[in-house]
DNA sequence: CCTGTCCTTCAAAGCGCTTTGGATAATTCT
DNA sequence: AGAATTATCCAAAGCGCTTTGAAGGACAGG
């Protein structure tokens, strides 16, 4: 059933049955009610395609999703995800996603603009330099970075969490604490949350007068796994940290593994603090020793990422904005004084 | 940059430039590598949208994401997702994906299809009756489920893991350790992979003369905090279970942390099989006691269905196929003889 | 030199929708 | 009553692509 089919049962033009759809005044409340009946009965969708074609506009945001072999299925994403979708499912807006191997992002990105298909463009992830913002920035479709890259020039539209503020407030609360040998369980070195979760630390030692040895420093994928076999190096070291940064919760998960392995009691002998991004399957409330975190929902912001890119398209100012959130610093078990 | 323009810029017709483009042998090779070249320097790409509407082919495949404030993201999903977009990034497919609450997936499918964005369409969580199936079979769209409804009728393609015999598996080794009193902690009830675990698990008991006490399952989502819940009040029981069925690895961690607490020994006090998704970011084999599982990879099934759904796009035979895993059995430290 | 073939290219129609610029009929104003 | 509005509705163009049917040119054979 298509728009022409519609209107010759109708014995109406197209003209008319898409006005009656689609709210315009010029049809009479009479023949409107009498084309959405029929188009309810028929069970009429207007084709996506063809409406984009005509208009230019389709309801509909476009993210590229990182995609290799390697790469397992990321459960921050999903989480992010979910936010997004809460908040597309209330303006009838979807989601296309053009899969890419890492190398061939900008390609995707690339793509994704000329197919026609996307009124906007979401990007996370984001490195430094990064090609795709930089590509996001010289074309002219609407787009939203989750995180932003390094340095002050902050001439584009960004929602990000204070990663830097985070841990600073974080390492501070252990230098309170008496800690004085920091480590970090980071995520990958390129990622730019990461860099200044790292400079956060670093500089809040920096004011203590202490600084942050490299190898008490690790990076990589956020697992449960990658967390147990950088806890486990870092106990072997020949002076062990008492006190542990840790970017996320599955990492926290090894990290706590690891540490209880080797008989030691977190909140005595060692102090962690994870950042939680409030994942649904994973609470630090839970953990065997509650831990402390630095709270930031992700699905939180994927919701209101949702909510600023749809509501760009609407019209609304198309100025360039950025939005920091801080993170919540939420004390529990995890973390005491350093053991003398 | 559209066609006409790149035409245009070439002196060529539309015609000539849109054959040249996609491989027709209509034109002469000198003219073909002019106009690719052309196509390269001024970054054309094909609107995919028009493309759409003329053909009727987008490669794309749709998928509709429950969405709701109170489900949060789903590490499962992203791990599927994840072998999905492996299968579709060779090919240069993308997915459309439909957000709904969980009671207008029916509408969101439909939506979906007359779109006419998507080629074929992808369903998850089945349930029974599943109307979203009903839909889709009565439908003309190529569609491939992951899972399966209830009894017997498989005139509908489907991929889906042998839930059934992977809990009958798990509950005879169990069994034969000497185990009588069992619990389950599984998935949604209205989810059919959790009704076959379930069946599976009975039916096994049932062979050995015994029977599942409704006390001992529990429904719900699978998380690390429904697990710990779970297996809390399980343990309370006036007679707690030495043998446990998990559902899942993110519910087993909840558990194990119960069972800790509690002061037992995993393994020993207690025997724990779960069965494991191979999620990237948790590892049965990295607990603190090794699990023991069923093993079937939801990356696996992600990618293999996107192998079919797409080659069935490239006119593969039309025939309902169907498609059925077996899940192995691993056994590692979590299981061990019932206790005296 | 003319005709029949093949090779290459093109004009135009069509996919299903929105939207511009009228046209017609109903209503109001002078 | 006739003129000026206003309320409804419509024909046709256009979005960017693919594809059908046909035309023009080159080349061989008669």
């Amino acid at each position: 059933m298509n728009l022409k089919q519609l209107s010759d049962r109708l014995g109406l033009s197209q003209t008319t049955v898409s006005r009656a759809l689609n709210g315009y005044p010029e049809v009479s409340e009479a023949t409107r009610e009498r084309v959405l009946k029929a188009a309810q009965q028929t069970g009429y969708k207007p084709n996506k395609a063809a409406q984009r074609l005509a208009t230019g506009k389709a309801k509909s945001i476009g993210l590229v999703m990182q995609s290799a072999p390697e790469i397992g299925g990321d459960p921050h994403f999903s989480e992010f995800l979910s936010g997004l979708a809460e908040e597309a499912v209330k303006h009838d807006f979807h989601f296309v996603m053009a899969p890419a191997s890492p190398d061939d992002e900008v390609n995707a990105i690339k793509r994704l603009i000329a197919s026609g298909y996307v009124d906007a463009i979401f990007l996370a992830h984001v490195v430094d330099p990064d090609p795709r913002v930089d590509l996001l920035r010289s074309s002219s479709i609407p787009y939203l970075l989750h995180g932003r890259v390094m340095g002050d020039t902050h001439d584009y539209p960004y929602l990000d969490v204070d990663n830097e503020g985070a841990f600073h407030t974080a390492a501070k609360l252990l230098l309170q604490l008496g800690h004085k040998r920091f480590a970090l369980l980071n995520g990958m070195e390129r990622f730019t949350f990461a860099m200044r979760r790292k400079i956060g630390l670093e500089n809040a030692l920096a004011d203590a007068g202490l600084t942050l040895s490299p190898d008490l420093v690790h990076h990589s994928v956020m697992s449960d796994q990658a967390g147990f076999r950088a806890m486990e190096r870092f106990l072997a070291q020949p002076e062990r940290p008492t006190a542990v940064l840790c970017a996320s919760t599955t990492l926290a998960l090894g990290a706590v593994r690891a540490i209880s392995k080797a008989g030691l009691k977190l909140g005595k002998d060692i102090s962690l603090i994870a950042h939680d991004d409030v994942l649904s399957t994973l609470r630090p409330e839970n953990f065997s020793v509650p831990l402390t975190t630095t709270r930031s929902s992700l699905r939180a912001a994927g919701a209101r990422i949702g909510q600023r890119l749809i509501g760009s398209l609407g019209g609304a100012s198309e100025l360039p904005q950025q939005e920091l959130w801080e993170a919540e610093l939420i004390v529990r078990a995890s973390t005491g004084p350093a053991p003398t």
